[in-house]
DNA sequence: CCGCTTCAGTGATACGGTTCAGTGAACCGC
DNA sequence: GCGGTTCACTGAACCGTATCACTGAAGCGG
């Protein structure tokens, strides 16, 4: 019962024209002045509405973006994804929102089928930057990477984590912190992430006691991975690579019965809306996610439409400190 | 550079069969084992995937369903967006998801476009169920409505408001209060949501002196809608229409200097994950959303595939007390 | 051995646009 | 007045699949 919808023939008949000179026409293309006021009166009289699935097997541009995220249960990625989403919106394309939940094998399946889908464009949050497919991926689409870098293959809004972690832990040290637990999302097996290195490097040169312990993003899995951190004689600190993260060693702390930062400081690597509103509020790295939303909506684009493809806009974190980290000093 | 991919008519012409009947083997229909194989063999060796967007043109399917919600602000519908994003992967369909942000106007234009779009279905959070233009929508395209219902035209995931309203309302006076200020979330002017009118109904039932104030999602407009609440000599309780118009009062309060339940109680109207996490926990309302999300799921996937367009799920809610209401009596 | 159904597969067309090569007319300068 | 452009538009092919109407052969009961 869908009344059938016009087709660009019908009103091509209405107006004497070609169908040709109506798809160009439409298009603003190409003829007078007066023709094109001439179709699209016709074409609004008939209620026409260009059907963007031929029109995409003809042209071969969806108007689709697909944004492929590490994983949405991290409450920061979903801000992302919505952010994004309506930067997409704005610049009348769709964004086809998918989750690897951290699982490589995933990702590279659903990075395929965003492909299948022929999107004009991808936005990345790699979980294995160092996966083989990716450099053949970029060359048949073109991507955006955020946060890790895809060796040079795609544009790329790159965390400058060097920084952040600096940031991160210079504030613990500073505070007086020397046997800090790392709380990091599970990845793939290349223990070799650039932020995972940062960890190992600055700690070395600051002089930390580290453990690093991995733990996915969704609340119960990282309460779970922070009651490993937080048994007896443990650390004095404890740093996440995400504030989904820190969120669970808050509720672990809570069914331990541990303040914070009485017993134990807690350090995020993010800055979600959420975390001003813990008690106490969570310190963290603050990533700036509108100017990340706004670089990768505005690197995508570029590149779907043809322009450069490997453009580098690199993110500086600031410190945001808040109560959750006790002066030890 | 993207290596031109293998048509049907390559595969057809490897296997010596016609373009039709490697199109019916692909799908597993009307051919022979044999031949099925055999095609089956030549698709992988030539690395033949099929292409959505001609399939979809010739059939009219384009395995999209539409989730457009009425504010993606809101940390719970994030939560929905997620849940049913995966759940339909899990049907092999994509999700196209778009934000109402709170505006009818756009709601109409967006489930317009999405239609454009072809999609099989769509999940929708009306932003305002009394639009006119649901009735026409819903026959053109299968519709799932959650939340609000869609007089009728559409399946539905309904939340028994009515309940829910009672639960809280029952809650707050059985503890003492009376004078309650009530934040809804903002909407389109229809004053005679089913929601809005069951507190209006619940609160004369149980003699509390109600206020009504709107809200809209995000952290920074509900705080400010919870200033004008808690201005003194306010209200003893404040009852928010979404647990993320719960944050901006424990945000307001911070800021204020006011502390939650001691000075004001607060009641929210969802359960997202970090409800549990703020001090004092927020007392709310549970909506059960894995149930929602997988109704929903089950219900625009059934009407996708041709299956009943009118089924209605009723969700019941349930009361999670923690610390966020303080006792009066 | 005949007529009827079933099966496996074919050819042609539809889906609704885009795009390329080409065409006639108008316009240009010389 | 003529060759060469530019302009506005046309015709036809094309994108890659699905589907409808058929066909020849095989299988069947009587």
């Amino acid at each position: 019962m869908p009344r059938k919808r016009a087709t660009i023939r019908e009103v091509a008949k209405a107006t004497g024209l070609s169908p040709a000179a109506v798809s160009y026409a439409l298009r603003g293309l190409q003829v007078s002045e007066e023709t094109m006021e001439r179709v699209r009166a016709a074409a609004t009289e008939l209620g026409y509405e260009a059907d963007p699935i031929a029109r995409a097997l003809a042209s071969g541009r969806t108007g689709m973006i697909g944004l492929l995220c590490g994983s949405l249960e991290d409450l920061w990625q979903q801000s992302l994804a919505v952010g994004i989403s309506r930067g997409l919106r704005e610049k009348d394309r769709y964004a086809l929102i998918l989750d690897a939940v951290g699982d490589p094998a995933r990702e590279r399946a659903l990075a395929q089928q965003l492909r299948d889908q022929r999107v004009d464009g991808m936005i990345v949050q790699p979980v294995d930057p160092a996966a083989p497919f990716w450099p053949e991926l970029c060359e048949s689409v073109p991507v955006v990477a955020i946060g890790d870098s895809l060796a040079g293959t795609a544009a790329e809004v790159v965390f400058d984590n060097r920084d952040g972690v600096t940031l991160a832990l210079e504030h613990l040290r500073a505070l007086g912190h020397h046997r800090i637990a790392v709380l990091t999302p599970t990845r793939a097996s290349t223990p070799d992430r650039p932020a995972d290195v940062h960890v190992t490097a600055e700690a070395e040169r600051l002089g930390l006691d580290m453990e690093v312990l991995t733990a996915s993003h969704g609340l119960a899995a990282a309460t779970e991975a922070a009651h490993r951190a937080l048994r007896p004689g443990g650390p004095t600190a404890v740093f996440c690579f995400a504030d989904s993260i820190a969120y669970g060693v808050y509720a672990a702390a809570q069914e331990l019965g541990l303040s914070i930062p009485g017993d134990v400081s807690v350090m995020g690597y993010d800055d979600h809306p959420m975390s001003g509103l813990l008690t106490p509020g969570l310190t963290t790295v603050d990533w700036n996610i509108d100017g990340i939303v706004k670089a990768a909506v505005r690197l995508v684009s570029a590149a779907a439409d043809g322009g450069a493809r490997r453009r580098r806009v690199v993110q500086r974190p600031t410190l945001k400190a808040r109560g959750s980290v006790r002066d030890l000093t």
